[in-house]
DNA sequence: TTGAAAAAAGAACGATCGTTCGTTAAATGA
DNA sequence: TCATTTAACGAACGATCGTTCTTTTTTCAA
């Protein structure tokens, strides 16, 4: 790993952090620079404009995510093993992104949701890769004989993520910090125990 | 109603339109004064600060989510009546806010939750006053018959919620566009049909 | 119609923004 | 060790930011 690539990456570091707190439109390549002893301009050198940064950044972002909510839980068998896995890291990828200010994810959807432009088109298609995801998840327990044969998995996908997005706001506004996640658990069976095929499991 | 007023009323306006497309922080005092030909200094006089311009902007959007989703519902009989009138006008509100580009309160939530202060404290007091109310709403439910004597209120409000979020980024995210209202009308009527008394309603 | 009050304009401020340029310092491979 | 590539710096740019003044125009009531 040359100097270059190891700055680079404290860059996308720190930014991942800026992120986190103030959303991609946080970032500033001055104060970034400020917070890395750099300059401006030697910061600048290594991500060639303000947009390839945030790019850069969201990037990331999305990589953390697959290492830490989706790698662990595919390492699980079968379907509901790995979607049960998939909830408990989300909740706590929610309640801990790798930097304290909730998910640059979540905040960048919101950020570019009325900006066209290839960010967005990118942010979007993972999304959809991430809905996919689930979808296959499901069947897979559907495959498995866990889940009843004729679960609707796409409404099952929408619920299942439904409950994770009323926990990111429960988190933010519920004035008792135990209540989010009894809340999310509480759903999560719910939904687990309908989904269920008749003979339990 | 003066002129100043009549200036104020089209300032907001205005300053909802950006903030519904780009946030409270997307909003600039210059840019505003230009769309509204009117010069910096000339609208600065009208809002005494930036600050201020966004908690009245923020303000606004609260009088015209309580305008057009709160107040319709609460002419309405019963619990169950509101809450269902509720899950339209919310629905309507996500899909088609004052202005293209999603809530504004919603983004408001995201761009706030790490930046403490007054704006910050009175958008979250906001928050649980809707979640006092949509619990209240699922009590009255209760003592009118239509729900079961024994259901949790604060997880129907917190599942009642989860869809409306979903809802929100199904419509960003999912390429079919009658996909998010039927996932969000399918998920919010099993969410009734579990909530019902068991005589049925 | 006149005169006080309110509204809007205009110019300038310090700060920060992203970006460009030319130059210096440091790392790297032969 | 030396030559070359790479990394970082420092200064400056035009633009925009929120804000503060003073001045001009408009409104509104007596």
């Amino acid at each position: 790993m040359s100097k270059g690539e190891k700055t680079r990456a404290r860059i996308l570091e720190a930014g991942l952090k800026v992120a986190c707190r103030d959303g991609l439109g946080g970032l500033s390549i001055g104060t970034l620079a400020n917070d890395l002893a750099l300059s401006k301009s030697g910061l600048f050198a290594h991500v060639g404009s303000k947009e390839a940064l945030e790019e850069a950044v969201l990037k990331a972002a999305f990589d953390r995510f697959v290492e830490r909510v989706i790698a662990p839980a595919l390492a699980r068998p079968g379907g509901v093993a790995r979607l049960r896995a998939i909830f408990d890291n989300w909740l706590e990828w929610t309640a801990a992104p790798p930097f304290p200010g909730g998910c640059p994810i979540f905040a960048a959807l919101h950020e570019l949701d009325d900006r066209p432009g290839p960010a967005r088109d990118r942010l979007i298609a993972a999304q959809r890769d991430w809905y996919g995801t689930l979808i296959r998840l499901a069947k897979r327990a559907v495959d498995d004989g866990d889940f009843r044969a004729d679960l609707d998995t796409r409404q099952f996908t929408f619920d299942f993520q439904a409950i994770v997005f009323a926990f990111a706001h429960a988190r933010i506004v519920l004035a008792d910090p135990a209540a989010p996640e009894r809340l999310a658990r509480g759903g999560f069976e719910s939904l687990m125990a309908a989904a269920r095929n008749a003979r339990g499991i």
